[in-house]
Parts: C-alpha cells; structure tokens; sequence
DNA sequence: GAAATATTGTACCGATCAGTATAATTACCT
DNA sequence: AGGTAATTATACTGATCGGTACAATATTTC
C-alpha cells in the first residue's frame, strides 16, 4: 500500500520520555520532542497524537518499568527484608544512572497534576498505589511466615516504605550523593521491626 | 515625594507563591500572578523584578515558614520522639490545608532543576539540607540523653526521616488521604530504634 | 497649591507556543 | 510498472509567552 515509518515508534518513545522526565510536562516543548527524537513535528503528530497524548504514553511506558522492575523483585526475593533491600537499591540504581535524568516522572505528573487532565492522573495514582500494594503484600507474607511481627501495621509501614521511595527521587534529583541515598536505604529496614 | 503603593508587598508575594506552589515554575504564566495577586503586570514587574526573581522570592518565602515551623518544634520538644511525632503531625497538616497547594514547592523546585538558575537550585538544596541536618542534630541529642541507642546511625535515620518528609508532599499531591499520611507517620517512629 | 515622582493603566514588542494545511517524496502491493 | 497511500518536509496559523515603552494618574513633600 504506502511506505513504512523510517523511525523506530519504541526508540522515539523513550526519546520522547527522557525529555518529559527531565524538564517535566509544561517546559518541553514541541521543539524540544523534535530535537530529542529527531523526528519532525509532523511525524511526532501522526505518531502520538499530541502533545498530551504524547505524555499519557511516555507515563505509561515510565509506569510499564517500574512495574516490571517491582514484580522481577518481589519474584525473585524469599524474605519481606530481601524485597525491600532489593528495590530500594534498585530505585537507586534507577536515580543515579548518569544516562537518565536524576528525578521521576511519576513524582513530575503527580505535582503537575494541574495541568493534566483526569486519566493521566488516574495513572499516576495508579502507578502510586500499585507500589503501596504490592510492599502490603509482601508484608502481610512475611508475617504470615513469622518473618515480621505479627503487630506489624502492614498498612502504615508499606506506606512509609512507599513515601521513602518517593523521598529518594526528589532527594536525587536534589544531588543528594548515592552513598547517601545508601545509607537512606539501609536505615529502612528498621521499619520492618 | 511621590505616591505610596495601593497594596501589600507580603501580601502579593503570599497569592504568587500559592500559584506557583499548585502550577510550578514554567506553567504559571504573568497573566496567572496577575489574577492570583490583583495587580497589573507593571506593578508586578516593579516591584518584584522578573518571573524568575518574583520566583526566588516566593522560594525564599516558603523556606523561611519551613524553616520557623522546624525550628519551633525542635525547641518545643523535649525527646527526639517528640520532635519526629510534631514534625510530621505539623506537615501533614501543611499538606491538607484546604487553604493552600497540596504539593510543595521545594519538591517542585528541584524537579524542575532544569529551568532555574544555580542560585535557585542552591536555595532548595539548603532548605533541603537544613532540615536533614535539623534532624541529625535532635537525633544526637537523643543518643546524648541516652533516650535513643548509641548505634543509631543518626545521619543515616536523619536522611531516612527527611526522605519520608518529602515521600508525604508527593503522596499529598497525588490525594492521599490524611489518615494514611498520619498512619505513615506514625510508623516513621520505628526509624528511632 | 505646585513641583516632583512613583505608581497605575494601556498598548505594544518579538519570540515562542501547540497544532495544522498542504505539498513533495517515497515505498509498498497488485 | 504504476496506482495508491502513508510518510516526510515546508510553511504557516492564531494564541500566548515574558517583558517593556510610554502616557495617565495620584499622592507626598515643600
């Protein structure tokens, strides 16, 4: 029928995220998603849709990560302690990598949440609770296996293990020095009692 | 000599640093301070300089509540417990102020890093660092009065406290409910040992 | 009351914004 | 090979951006 895209739509995505990751919603412009992916603007427009649309996918490839990053984690670890140890220092992997901006998009759509409308919201809580979720979960295993106390408020703790993780993305994108961040991580196994 | 101003310097500052504090730096245009403030672009521009130092100031504005909340509270209080408990008790509240943003504009400003100058990224990173230090410092004090164990790593659990500190600003911003802030904050204690 | 001067109000600046109409190009499929 | 259709490229739109020039206004001091 008619000629295939000369771009790969995968490579242009994470492009495009990069940008929004980095300077957040509102500061990138047109331009700035042209320059990043080298695409021009048309193709950006007959690929994605718009700029918001644009977003919406670029939060929920940002999301799509995280998730997996979570799961592989929870898979993989045999203790609540494990799971913690484990994806903190994975998040700090995550905010420290030199070849991604210091901050989270999550954290960006959440406080931009003004200027977006109802659904990219709704995945950025999503996202959010999803976390809260699965530390619940790994916690109520770990008491059922008499790892954990069996007082622990597994509710309150997978939410201050979660505000932790947040903590770590503004903290990084901050500066804060990775050794710091370390010690951040390891003094959070004391919530586990 | 000449006519006196028809309004209130603080006043103006308080209405651009709330629109700021819900839109962040870039989305909030002059036409938004005008309407938030009531005053003519000109008078913004008078009295304030440009965007960027009508910015710095609200910056300014906002850390020195911060920092006066803080500083109350660490001499109101008699533990390190006591300091950690009215801490995160006066945050929350800050957080669910229906008069005010839900996010912070700290958190706001170093996400938005890309945008400011090296001045504004050295004001939130002081802020950022006073409070981490705040923190420490109370915590050594506790270990001092014996209240605390002398091998709590105070600047680890310091940097651990400030983390959850700004985990609730983007669980606030995202419409946590305030009494899972408060339950997480009640688990924050488990940090002191 | 008059001179002096900061403030207020109006109108505008060039630049950039997100988005699009349209033309030129290209590769696919029959 | 040729018709088809999606892609690329160019150029443009109206709106809004931050910022300013300048005139009108109002008030304080002498």
């Amino acid at each position: 029928m008619a000629r295939n895209k000369e771009f790969d739509e995968e490579t242009a995505l994470r492009a495009a995220m990069q940008v929004f990751w980095a300077k957040g919603y509102s500061a990138t412009s047109i331009h700035d998603l042209e320059e990043a992916t080298g695409l021009l603007r048309t193709s950006i427009y007959n690929t994605f849709g718009n700029k918001r649309e644009l977003f919406k996918s670029c939060l929920a490839l940002y999301g799509r990560r995280i998730e997996r990053a979570l799961a592989e984690i929870v898979a993989g670890a045999s203790t609540s302690r494990e799971v913690v140890r484990h994806w903190h220092a994975r998040v700090i992997g995550m905010l420290t990598d030199p070849q991604t901006p210091a901050g989270c998009l999550v954290v960006f759509s959440v406080l931009e949440g003004e200027q977006h409308d109802a659904e990219t919201k709704a995945m950025a809580a999503a996202l959010m609770s999803e976390v809260h979720r699965q530390f619940e979960g790994i916690l109520q295993k770990g008491v059922r296996r008499g790892e954990l106390s069996a007082e622990l408020d597994c509710a309150g703790v997978a939410g201050a293990l979660s505000s932790i993780t947040w903590g770590l993305a503004v903290l990084a994108a901050a500066g804060s020095p990775p050794e710091q961040l370390r010690s951040i991580a390891q003094e959070t196994l004391r919530l586990l009692g």
